[in-house]
DNA sequence: GTACGTGCAAACGTTTTGCAGCGGG
DNA sequence: CCCGCTGCAAAACGTTTGCACGTAC
């Protein structure tokens, strides 16, 4: 059961987000929607753990299964973006949906973002025969000075 | 037992690399060093499983542990570099130790190196305050053209 | 001789799946 | 009313570890 109650205006704008993504308007969905996107000034970067954390810390009772689901069915839908850093650590899924590039912390297992204008691509080089650049992925592997 | 034989000229080559490398010249470790860097010209991107699948066609009978333990210690002793490209399709380990970073195909699960030479990097942001770059990981994702 | 490496199998953590029942449209 | 979503538990997956034995040095 859930005792994390929405506002009826936070209701509405997560209702919003899912139906324009193709998702039925289930009450995990709407929960976790409004954990990952009501901040939406600070971008997020959540692990499918942390996530599962902070729905417990916040009284929504989901199972861990739900968690992958809709983190998945977010992604698919375009709502999130993965990001892949590192193996040991579990998926980052990235609540900021615009080009931009991470600063990575691997002794904390964390990530900061690079808003891509920050960034200068001088050149490419082009892909092989028969393929498209799809995406460019930078990471900026960063450690603390000792 | 293993049927795969070195010849002596190989075999002092590869003993010589573990040596440098501060690591037991052992029989698992020699022939999967073979493996890995007999083509040197050519470099290669295997995971843990190409590996063992490799092992097993040339009649080395190596354990599962045994292959994750040697590309462990490969990595740490700097003959092999860790490339983390996606999270599905296992650890990718990388003979090819200069700077350069990658192609990747997701739909293939194939890596292409691109020589760092052929990328022009313009203008990366500094890392935050106490922190220090380490590396910078570019990962250009592919898709074959319909 | 001793410390390190190996094979085997079992443990581990993360993610996915199978199934029965609930709930949205 | 139907299909899709959920919870639960179990399975799957890639990787690591514990242990007894073997081997390099």
């Amino acid at each position: 059961m859930t005792l994390f109650i929405l506002s009826p205006l936070q209701e509405e704008k997560m209702a919003q987000c899912l139906h324009q993504a193709g998702l039925r308007k289930t009450m995990p969905r709407l929960a976790l929607a409004h954990l990952l996107f009501a901040a939406k000034t600070t971008p997020r970067h959540v692990t499918a753990e942390s996530l599962f954390e902070e729905a417990k810390s916040a009284n929504i009772c989901v199972s861990q299964a739900t968690i992958y689901n809709t983190l998945n069915q977010f992604r698919d839908a375009g709502l999130l973006r993965e990001v892949v850093v590192d193996h040991n650590g579990g998926h980052y899924f990235d609540t900021n949906l615009e080009a931009h590039h991470h600063f990575y912390i691997e002794e904390e297992a964390r990530l900061i973002d690079v808003p891509h204008t920050q960034v200068a691509l001088g050149h490419l080089p082009p892909p092989p025969q028969g393929y498209a650049l799809d995406s460019v992925d930078i990471t900026l592997r960063i450690k603390s000075k000792t």
